[in-house]
RNA sequence: GGGAGCUUAGCUCAGUUGGUAGAGCAUCUGCCUUACAAGCAGAGGGUCACAGGUUCGAGUCCUGUAGCUCCCACCA
């Protein structure tokens, strides 16, 4: 017997350990039937907040419906504790700089600061009731995944997948960094175009140059102009001389220069940006680094060298009116790149760094991202335009301490390079040296490569790092391409993305067969929640489970539509509370009238009275709705179709069957055992397709009466009830009938200000119900019962209607 | 500038092949009814952003317009 109340606070926790201790949601790899998901593997970069929850209650929810669809359920947990976002995160949260510290001190820094969060992320998570496997959970700095990560670099270089060039690259000058194109942001930003003269050598013109970037004046390699610019044709192939620095600079003619913009005349900076970086290309330019890896200006700028970029933008405009060569000045705005860790503006920068090749490969990534499902559909339209637009290789090393190493070191004498031998993985070329001397000049003196691999180099490969928990294979491709990857949008371009490029490039396979994108779980007022900001007022994982329990922090979670943001806002955990509440309560009703009675779900009683074979139907009807929409992950509406269901069911048949439920000595006993089995095997079916949203109350529920009945120790692992399909239209329309001729009887009531238990002395039903009589007729007492109807008669007539008479 | 999504009741959103506009919240009215007052029963409320088109019929399909959001491009 359920109690009076549910007690959240105490039964979600008892639940948790159960689930646990008895490992209901264990994986069997032997399974004949199997679901394996990519699980995101959290960064660990600080607080976890409700919108980490939203994702994660999602894929758990997908999950547990596979499981109860009888599947074995690979649901793995990961931990992205590796790279430049947790390197920040220690650094603010330890107050400590990197600078300042060896790297083997900053290293176990990082790994002592990111255990402890991993126990506040599982704890999160679980206490959310997330059914992914915490004990085997993996790290993408683990030894085991270094030597997955390293070993993918070593297959790539020696396919020829991956090179090392002194070439210009995207830096970040705060992080001192390589950066990949993936992780630029773009910003307004205030700014001012500065218009200059410069002089042309042996003449007294002068050429107009506006620039928003004058610290990169000594960084100037030549201008352009436009071929067809009447104006300035005659100075092409002639010298400008740039001011202050009084350097002849060619100018040439080039057709990509836009004449609207500025004055039609650009001065082309080693490197300034991403056209200047194509330009320098594509003329054999010379190479000028105006600006250091620090971000402060160089030698080549004179009195200026050593300063920041701005401070030094600011001064040489000083200088620049001082000389009389400024003419005009005007604030613009304009986007500007930014790193997104850490929003500073980059730079492009020339120093030899190790990329991946992606863009000879671009023809098969965009055939891939329409050979995978993406949920939703329109989801993959952004993938394909990422591909599209894709205009650097990937550019995987990192100017940073801590994350994977390179395999790799460069002989000292002759600079060849050394990769490596695979069987002495994972390495640390700082650490160990090769074992063999160099094979082309016999050398035996090396320098270890010192950066380290970008993390999506190693997280591109959580298909395997994951699967690898089971095969111990590795890098292996048994289990590609999995079933799902889920993640948020803000993931497409990126981890969907290189893992695409990475299992192609490997396995000439897909990673997976689908992707399922969410949504965001965002502020009540919209805004993004932010893992290293506190979000003022913004209701948090655990007040969220302490007020309104974890089952309902999941409500809120999965009814939304795939893909979609989505507000905390009271409203819908209230919404929930309630669903919660109703749950107990029917639940408990409904229980009260099993004791004693053994539940048969696949045999049918040999007598059953229509609003029990109604319910029954309505039942299939929503089973087969609700699995449609969850083969297209759409949880929520999956979720929409059950709760109609429920408060049907509450409303309109447990009203309908209470009555026969209540007084077998008037309705007969044949009458209350088809209430029984009716009311029980619907209950139970809605039980288990609420479980995958509510596993705590609807386990609770479960296991007062259910276990035993179907012999199961959990909810979790019991499998949907799929009832037979029988003549469900007819039967659904008849029911309908009679719902509507009570909620008349109902309305009656309630505009004549009646209590619903007050009798009502005579209705007559008419007309077009004569389609649906005898249905209606056998219903009589139902009706009469649960209206309080003294006398019910039916007649012929050419309308619809139901006459009352108090 | 290119791509995608959105625009439906006061609010948050459903609306799967075209066929009389839906839910929850909010508002109003009534009701302690042997599960539930954190409840129940009812009521009001919408030119489905706008303009065209296809169709017997359009929230739904097509074209265009406007507004909002996101991604990409735009850094002289």
């Amino acid at each position: 017997m359920l109690e009076k109340r549910y007690d959240f606070k105490t039964r979600e926790k008892h639940w948790q350990d159960f689930w646990r201790e008895n490992d209901i949601y264990k994986f069997d790899a032997n399974a004949k039937d199997k679901y394996m998901i990519d699980t995101p593997p959290p960064t660990i970069s600080g607080n976890i907040h409700l919108g980490h929850v939203f994702s994660y209650t999602q894929i758990d929810v997908i999950a547990r419906h596979e499981r109860m669809l009888n599947k074995s359920v690979f649901f793995p947990f990961g931990y992205d504790d590796n790279g430049l976002p947790t390197e920040r995160y220690v650094q603010k949260e330890k107050k400590v700089r990197m600078s300042d510290m060896s790297r083997s001190d900053f290293i176990s820094l990082c790994i002592d600061t990111t255990r402890k969060m991993k126990d506040v992320y599982e704890d999160i998570f679980s206490s959310a009731g997330c059914s992914a496997d915490f004990k085997n959970a993996y790290s993408s700095i683990s030894p085991r995944t270094q030597e997955i990560s390293q070993r993918s670099f070593i297959e790539l270089y020696k396919a020829g997948e991956v090179e090392r060039r002194n070439s210009a690259t995207l830096w970040c000058p705060e992080c001192r960094t390589a950066i990949a194109q993936s992780e630029i942001d773009t910003v307004e930003m205030d700014s001012t175009m500065n218009y200059l003269n410069f002089s042309i050598k042996d003449s007294d013109e002068k050429l107009q140059i506006a620039t928003t970037r004058p610290e990169l004046l000594c960084a100037c390699v030549c201008v352009f102009v436009h071929p067809e610019d009447e104006k300035r044709a005659h100075l092409v192939g002639k010298k400008a001389i740039t001011p202050i620095y009084n350097v002849e600079v060619p100018i040439i003619a080039n057709p990509d220069v836009d004449r609207e913009k500025g004055t039609g005349a650009v001065m082309c900076c080693t490197f300034g940006d991403e056209a200047d970086a194509k330009w320098q290309k594509e003329f054999d330019l010379p190479i000028l680094e105006g600006i250091g890896y620090n971000g402060r200006i160089t030698d080549l700028a004179g009195e200026f060298a050593g300063m920041k970029a701005t401070e030094a933008r600011s001064a040489i405009v000083a200088k620049l009116e001082e000389l009389g060569v400024l003419y005009d000045k005007k604030p613009i705005t304009h986007a500007v790149s930014t790193h997104e860790r850490c929003g500073t503006a980059i730079e492009i920068a020339v120093r030899p760094q190790w990329f991946i090749k992606l863009l000879e490969h671009k023809d098969e990534i965009y055939k891939a991202g329409e050979s995978v499902k993406w949920y939703p559909e329109h989801t993959q339209k952004r993938f394909l335009n990422w591909v599209d637009g894709l205009k650097w290789d990937w550019c995987i090393s990192r100017q940073r301490l801590y994350g994977i190493p390179f395999p790799v070191w460069y002989c000292a004498d002759c600079g060849a390079t050394i990769i490596a031998d695979e069987n002495n993985l994972p390495v640390d070329p700082s650490k160990t040296m090769p074992n063999k001397p160099c094979p082309h000049c016999h050398g035996t003196n090396f320098v270890p490569e010192n950066d380290v691999m970008d993390t999506w180099a190693t997280s591109s490969l959580t298909p395997q790092i994951c699967t690898d928990l089971l095969t111990n294979k590795g890098l292996d491709d048994s289990y590609i391409p999995m079933d799902l990857r889920p993640n948020a949008h803000d993931n497409i371009r990126v981890w969907d993305f290189y893992t695409i490029a990475k299992s192609l490039l490997h396995f000439k396979k897909l990673p997976w067969r689908d992707v399922m994108i969410s949504g965001w779980g965002l502020s009540a007022t919209g805004t993004k929640l932010s893992k290293s900001k506190s979000n003022g007022g913004t209701l948090g994982p655990h007040e969220a489970y302490e007020k309104y329990s974890a089952d309902v922090t999941r409500y809120w979670a999965s009814n939304a539509s795939l893909g979609k943001d989505v507000f905390i806002q009271d409203e819908e955990f209230n919404n929930g509370f309630k669903l919660m509440q109703k749950l107990w309560n029917a639940s408990r009703f409904v229980l009260s009238f099993l004791e004693g009675y053994k539940l048969t779900p696949n045999t049918e009683p040999e007598h059953l009275e229509p609003m029990d074979i109604w319910i029954l139907e309505c039942y299939k009807s929503t089973y087969k709705k609700f699995m449609s929409y969850m083969d297209k992950y759409e949880m929520g509406l999956a979720l929409n179709e059950l709760e109609q269901l429920f408060w049907n069911f509450c409303d309109n048949y447990i009203e309908i069957a209470k009555n026969r439920l209540y007084k077998p000595e008037i309705y007969g006993e044949p009458a209350k055992e088809s209430a029984q089995y009716a009311a029980g095997c619907v209950l139970l079916g809605m039980l288990k397709l609420f479980s995958i949203y509510m596993p705590h109350v609807t386990e609770e529920i479960y296991q007062d009466y259910f276990a035993e009945i179907e012999g199961q120790k959990s909810i979790h692992t019991s499998g949907y009830l799929e009832l037979t399909p029988e003549n469900t239209s007819q039967t659904l329309a008849y029911g309908n009938k009679v719902c509507d001729i009570v909620s008349q009887v109902r309305g009656y009531k309630s505009q004549n200000n009646l209590s619903m238990k007050d009798e009502i002395s005579k209705v007559t039903i008419l007309g077009l119900y004569c389609t649906v009589e005898s249905f209606v007729k056998d219903c009589a007492n139902d009706i009469k019962a649960v209206c309080s109807i003294k006398e019910l008669e039916f007649e012929k007539g050419q309308q619809e209607e139901v006459k009352i008479e108090k």
